[in-house]
RNA sequence: GGUCCGUUCGUCUAGUGGUCAGGACUCAAGAUUUUCAUUCUUGCAACAGGGGUUCGAUUCCCCUACGGACUACCA
């Protein structure tokens, strides 16, 4: 490989960032970091009436969050910007008019009026859809005039006809147009800004990309784009076209359904690492049966050429479930900064409570391995802030019948004169209990979870306890009792 | 309508001109665990259809069907 393998995402400030596009961003990030290139983040903002507000800072925090940090672009810059379009209007000008002189373009003073008859007029008499060429058959003087005039107008493409143009994509093979079916497209828009067409060859060949990992959405306009970079005399880049992600209804992935965007993800408890290895894993396999994998791996096995060329359903069940691993492998520590904060909004604990407490990263500790999700452990960890309000029913019935609430009064007694009250003691006592009342070990400790925690599952009994502390756990259980006393028919 | 892209278990995928078509998620059953989760074992489940080429096609070619993209002064 003698070039120098430079990559780009250019996602335009539309909205929020999207999974299909964070895929895209994460292939680029893993092509460039395999080949010890240069990823660059570069923001096609040429549609000023689609521009929203904050999209830019959404999609930079999505990245971020996510791990895809570009070496050239905006915030961080580099010797090829400015990386905004909307800041390089002049050139794309600049060029627009070469193609002008060298006769690959020409001024249209078409309206979008005369533009919309005219496609319905072909829908009608089921033509082909396209620019019918009306204005390249203008004179000079009528050019000159129109212009003095001050007539809005566009400056388009103009295809060359009886070529076949042809390209190599680097995962499906080479596809080829005939150039009479491709119209001539529109560079340069009344207001001055470019189409993207036009600004992403001229950037795409500034910023020296050596290969475009885009959408498939874009397949169909590659041929136009080669036309343009051999009228400027350029060698345009390799080629890769990116299958998109679906909702399970084979649909677009929506917010309706389940999530869309990059910040949902975040929101409902994933974490960027395991999210990152499950988009990796969507539509790019490193050929063997290896599935959850460090970055370092990631970036060793990729290759275009194990990217498959067919859209993939985004499994929410299977990222959970890698979530899942990720949680168990996290330090209660990092899991905290994301938990801790949660557990204070619904103010089970106080604001000034420290991410480095001991009885939060036990709990932390307690919890991750049973949680798919960060929002898992939040909620499932109620307990140990407060005492359980209700019991869960179904468990209740099972657990606090017959001589319940006389074994926990007895129980009761013991813990109360246990001076050390740790796992291995409170094991110990149970077991002893177990033994000296004859009863079978199940019998007492069900209830005793029940009556502690207001649930039936969760962590071991005695790791609960001893967690809980001495004075919780007699309280609750004092609490339970009259509980079940009371609901005594 | 035109052009282009795609099609292996429900989902993500591996794979080869001759394989019992492999793995993972989900689901089910079981083992372990004081519960839950983890872990382990087992099970269910796929080459879209039709033609070729070939001794032999899931694999190569063509057609059909189905799905999708594009066909904007949007990207």
């Amino acid at each position: 490989m003698d070039k120098k393998i430079r990559v780009r995402f250019a996602p335009s400030p539309t909205g929020y960032l999207h999974v299909g596009g964070a895929r895209s961003a994460l292939f680029n990030y893993l092509f460039s970091r395999h080949h010890n290139g240069t990823f660059i983040l570069r923001i096609e903002d040429t549609d000023r009436s689609r521009f929203v507000e904050n999209a830019m800072k959404e999609i930079f925090e999505s990245m971020k969050w996510l791990g895809l940090n570009w070496d050239e672009g905006p915030e961080v810059n580099g010797d090829y910007g400015p990386y905004e379009q909307s800041k390089r209007l002049d050139l794309y000008k600049k060029y627009a008019e070469k193609l002008l002189e060298s006769g690959n373009a020409y001024r249209c003073f078409c309206s979008p009026q005369r533009l919309a008859e005219l496609r319905t007029e072909q829908e009608k008499n089921k033509q082909n859809i396209g620019y019918d060429r009306h204005c390249l058959t203008l004179s000079e003087d009528q050019v000159a005039e129109k212009l003095k005039k001050g007539d809005p107008h566009v400056i388009r493409f103009k295809i060359p006809h009886g070529r076949i143009v042809s390209f190599e994509d680097s995962i499906r093979g080479r596809i080829e147009y005939k150039s009479e079916v491709l119209d001539d497209l529109v560079l340069l828009k009344a207001d001055g800004f470019p189409t993207y067409h036009m600004a992403n060859v001229i950037d795409d060949h500034l910023m020296e990309i050596s290969h475009v990992l885009r959408g498939d959405e874009w397949i169909a306009s590659t041929p136009r784009h080669i036309l343009i970079y051999e009228a400027f005399g350029w060698e345009p880049p390799e080629f890769a076209h990116l299958p998109v992600i679906l909702a399970p209804d084979g649909k677009k992935l929506s917010k309706r359904k389940g999530a869309a965007s990059v910040m949902d993800y975040k929101q409902n408890g994933f974490l960027p690492e395991a999210l990152f290895n499950y988009l990796a894993l969507l539509g790019w396999s490193p050929g063997d049966d290896r599935e959850k994998m460090s970055l370092e791996e990631m970036v060793k096995s990729f290759s275009l050429k194990q990217v498959s060329a067919k859209a993939s359903v985004f499994d929410e069940k299977k990222l959970e479930w890698m979530n899942g691993l990720y949680m168990a492998e996290r330090s209660a520590l990092s899991l905290a900064d994301i938990v801790v904060p949660e557990w204070k909004k619904k103010q089970w604990i106080n604001s000034e409570r420290s991410t480095h407490d001991q009885y939060l990263l036990d709990v932390i500790e307690l919890m991750k391995v049973r949680s798919k999700r960060t929002t898992d452990l939040v909620e499932n960890s109620v307990y140990f802030f407060k005492d359980p309000q209700t019991y869960e029913e179904k468990a209740a019935r099972k657990y606090f019948k017959d001589n319940a609430a006389e074994l926990l009064k007895e129980i009761y007694t013991e813990l109360e004169q246990l001076q050390v009250f740790d796992k291995d003691h409170l094991e110990k006592l149970y077991h002893d209990f177990a033994q000296k009342s004859e009863i079978s070990f199940g019998k007492i400790i069900h209830p005793a979870r029940l009556a502690v925690s207001g649930v039936s599952f969760g962590p071991g009994l005695f790791e609960l306890l001893s967690i809980l502390g001495k004075e919780v756990v007699l309280r609750r259980i004092k609490t339970t009792v009259s509980f079940i006393e009371r609901n005594r028919t």
